[in-house]
DNA sequence: GGAATAGATGAAGACATGTTCATCTGTTCT
DNA sequence: AGAACAGATGAACATGTCTTCATCTATTCC
């Protein structure tokens, strides 16, 4: 079971935010279908190629994905099976949350 | 397989983000192993009581926690087991994507 | 070599986020 | 009712984050 102390909620919670933006979800669902160049993957999730480039950077560094070049394309991957089952258990729990949020009252207020 | 449009993105991202920070890890870990109110969880994790509150009232606008009250105390526990779940896969994912980050190249510089 | 294509990057600005401080509500006990 | 305890909340401030813009590097093709 889950037990952290401050430095691996730390690290945990700095790898968990790149999940936590919309932006980077898109980018990496994208990846969980296959692999994309950084121009395929901008124009899939709609925004430009500048910002693709720096939510991929921040990718890289975590450790999420990985490219290589391809003569004049950098083709991008998920990094692992591990990012992919995060990302498909994120997903998963995420909207069976949403199922059950309909009017929950607020017990605290 | 994850597949997102993006409202969708945008929902698992603002949930995610719940994770994504280092106090509210260390809370959801501390209800992960039990009830607790808001002073036993705020001595805890080292933070003080407002922080706290703060925090709560953001997991549970998100559906992730309740707080039922007893006496003067407030209780919060986990909302359901996909919670709990979702808590655990992810941290079990970050840390053994965290073996595989020791001087990995950066192929794409 | 020069033009065109594909990405990366730094700076800047707008916006969001997390904590603290002061204060307010609600509960218990005498 | 009054004091003490337990939480919630709004404002304010500092910090972080995401996107855009302009520009830079690297590769291909003529």
């Amino acid at each position: 079971m889950a037990n952290l102390d401050a430095d691996a909620a730390a690290t945990v919670a700095a790898t968990l935010q790149a999940l936590a933006t919309p932006s980077r979800l898109l980018i990496l669902t994208q990846l969980r279908q296959g692999p994309r160049a950084v121009t395929e993957l901008a124009e899939a999730v709609g925004m430009e190629q500048s910002a693709v480039s720096h939510q991929l950077r921040l990718l890289r560094n975590l450790g999420l994905v990985t490219g290589t070049r391809q003569g004049r394309s950098i083709v991008y991957s998920l990094y692992d099976t591990h990012v992919a089952q995060l990302l498909d258990e994120a997903v998963y729990h995420v909207e069976h949350l949403r199922l059950g949020l309909v009017d929950r009252p607020d017990r605290a207020g």
